[in-house]
DNA sequence: TATGAATGAGTGTTCATTCAT
DNA sequence: TATGAATGAACACTCATTCAT
């Protein structure tokens, strides 16, 4: 008796919250977010098209509540703290970075749907949440050991670049079948490491030059 | 009389062909691919929805015959080709490279909704068109004259990959205003470089085993 | 302890249909009757729409309640009652009706929107209630004592014309603002008496034969 | 053959747009303005839910052309202009005016549910289209030359007023009865011109006084 | 060939009402 | 008794596509 009354971890409504933005998750996953309807995204919960709209006000603040979930899960997941990941040499940060996102965005229906695939159009700084940003910073403390004289807003700019890089690398990525995938992450691994060695390099005086010619 | 029948070097259909897909490629700018609709091409292009049906069967072959011509625009207009590109130094050749995509990006009305933001769900592969394969082509020149004994496959691979960065690095570019736009031009070229220098490095015994660990 | 358990003047369902009734006038006065949901009135009422279907069985009863409601406002308020108003010359006897009722429409919220302005479709009748009989009664007194040999059915009828000529008016009253409201309460006056007046003059045979007419 | 070519009388469009508005009208009518659905308007016109949207935004503006169209067949039928009346004595003008209001009221399906039903919220004015406007003109005619040194200020108010009560009465009208209905008829009228005679009415030095306290 | 009206299934969303807690 | 989540049939409206003219 009393055991039916003790609440549960989950209240109601947080349970509900969960379903819903698994069914999400799945039906972003399988149909991609523009062709995803919330009629579909409510029989995949097993729910009333109202019950959805207790919760959430319009099909696009359930994207971002998912979005907002993939970041905590980053967060409590494996994935190092840009703490961590500061103190690691180039090459292994890399590594415990990409592993755990990639991983995400294979297992978790809609992740990548929504992180790589949605389309970015004028809000790319508005849609770019926790997910993006959890993602920067962690790229920004890489850089920032690399190349500690870097200026700030160069490192910004740099770790922007690197998760762009994620960005368009990840439906390769996550559309590979599983033997040509590894490699794809090798490359996406070399790509970041390339890239942010090269960025962080002292510079050659003729670097130097070609630098100060491009960002003329 | 006559001379109003006399064939102009344009035959009328492909006039209108033109004319739609200059229109598509104006709405897919102001809105994005996903809300773009095909009575708003047709009114763009001052035309009835029905003529638009009389040359495309439906709103996705509007969109491929666009990225078909921009990958004609690419070969007609300033894009160097495959074997000027394996002739050059790699900085260079992505220069030469970065630049008119960038441009043509910016400047091209629809280019980058369609090569770059537009979600590339299940059919990367199948959307991957002339405009994806006319780059692909010539990065691997680039990869080739970097790395002259990497196996073909491989090559393929990194240009693929590094395709794909600029895919990913598009939205930030075209959406930058101009004053930091430059910049990010810049990062993406280095971004290239540092990949593809990293790529074809002779290896050191060292990075040869941690590239066998990834790609095991 | 015991404190809390001395029942109240008011037993708790009656407050609570109370506050639900006040709260569903503010929301009628916000919206309109047709625009008013349940929902928003359980909310204006700090209530959970359960609640308001423990004391309601649907929405438009709420509205017959409210209407009711009025009608004993009326009643208990400074309306003069029939048997007064019989007694006194018609110019005053319909300044005493018409100013409560429309000082009533105008501060009462909710009181327009269902007295005046909602729609009464096929149901004129069935929807007129003790608001509307009240006041059909109190005009049928005016009426009776300014033409004494009026029959029954005759004074009826205008009674009931009466009261829909201020049905008519309230929405223009209620909607002005505060300068030209006075003037358009005392064409509705003006109306009352003129129209009351007009039908219980001792006809001229000329007149007589005209209503003769119409009523043909 | 060339007959199929001569063009109709009515275009294609217009002519759909008739059968829309005469099936809105039924629906209207039936159902009343809240309760009908623009798809009851679109199977009732045995038209797609689209078509009503080639020519309508939205339901409000169905409703509204309705309006207007209603507007316009009191010009083109028996409706007197305002000149004519102006032209007679006040209570044949009354007559004039009224008999085919009511006939246009009870004939029209859907004219009373617009002009009379329809609740008039927060925008009176706005709402009141050219089907309200003339009869405004023509009863500020009848009421010019009833008083003809009346302030134009005043005669509108009172034509304004007059027509009010037309549209409080309208519903008792329409929903009574054949027997009953000239009846209520006649009292609409008699309200009208009692109304009219006493605004009109060369004022004694005490209604004179009567009427300064109510616009006080 | 060009037009643009026509289609109709489907979209996101609402809301009166019910019911498990 | 009170709650508020749940329901689900509607709703207004859209849009890719078709087709009569």
């Amino acid at each position: 008796m009393s055991a039916t009354h003790v609440p549960r971890r989950q209240p109601r409504g947080e349970r509900r919250i969960d379903q819903i933005l698994a069914a999400a998750g799945v039906v972003f996953a399988r149909v991609g977010y523009a062709r995803t309807t919330t009629n579909a995204i409510a029989a995949e919960a097993g729910v009333s098209p109202g019950s959805l709209y207790q919760f959430f006000p319009n099909k696009e603040a359930i994207a971002e509540a998912l979005e907002t979930r993939y970041a905590q899960q980053m967060r409590t997941a494996r994935f190092p703290e840009a703490e961590v990941l500061a103190s690691l040499p180039l090459e292994v940060a890399v590594d415990r970075l990409v592993d755990p996102v990639v991983e995400h965005a294979i297992v978790t229906p809609g992740f990548h749907a929504l992180f790589a695939a949605r389309p970015q159009s004028d809000h790319v700084a508005a849609s770019a949440h926790e997910l993006h940003h959890g993602l920067v910073a962690r790229v920004e403390a890489i850089v920032g050991a690399a190349g500690p004289d870097m200026p700030p807003a160069e490192r910004q700019r740099v770790a922007a670049v690197a998760v762009q890089m994620c960005r368009g690398l990840l439906p390769l990525i996550a559309f590979a079948d599983e033997v040509s995938r590894p490699a794809l992450v090798a490359e996406l691994k070399a790509a970041l490491i390339g890239y942010v060695a090269q960025r962080t390099r002292r510079p050659t005086p003729a670097s130097r030059r070609d630098l100060a010619i491009h960002l003329r």
